[in-house]
DNA sequence: CTTTATTGCTACGATTTCAGTAGCAAGAAC
DNA sequence: GTTCTTGCTACTGAAATCGTAGCAATAAAG
């Protein structure tokens, strides 16, 4: 699968997490993310604009594209799972 | 998310994604793989065991849980999203 | 015009992770 | 005994990431 080598890259799943709100400043999505160095952040920038899942808009920053909150939807149901999980783990 | 973080890490999705049939052996993952290093398969296994998604069945190999399944459950949504998706891109 | 702030991004050395290969111990089959 | 397979560790070089510094562009403030 394409996409899971896509996503299963360091920050991706993050990215996408962050950007579920409104868009984000390069600073202001850095930060979300807890500081990962501009650098990385640039690259997976580049990645998800690429594939259409993530794009830059003036003034306003970076966002999901229709298709990228189409994906995150699908990622939706993760949620409730995880907060199951995470008390079977404690 | 402590779960993205989870995921989001190398080879992660992808062990899952290949465990969704039956049970593999160490060697036949890595090779499903397609042929990741084996201390990294390790560590991936570890993980995944301490967080209960992954276990270990003795002379069968390893195995997603019932939770493992659960989550990958959750994802198979992906899988047509992601055909759409890889159509759009060419 | 100058100063100051913010933003997107690049550069670079240090650290961490990964890749690729070799190989060992344990068990089963012969 | 020999020969497999299996789970896994060890080691080295390559690659990815971190953490920080800083630059160019824009905009607002003085």
């Amino acid at each position: 699968m394409v996409l899971l080598d896509l996503l299963g890259r360091r920050w991706v799943l993050r990215i996408l997490w962050e950007l579920r709100g409104e868009p984000l400043t390069f600073r202001a999505l850095q930060a979300a993310c807890g500081g990962l160095s501009p650098s990385v952040l640039n690259s997976r920038l580049s990645e998800l604009r690429d594939t259409g899942i993530v794009e830059q808009r003036i003034d306003e920053g970076y966002a999901l594209t229709e298709q990228g909150r189409e994906l995150l939807s699908q990622l939706a149901p993760l949620t409730a799972w995880s907060e199951k999980w995470a008390r079977s783990l404690a």
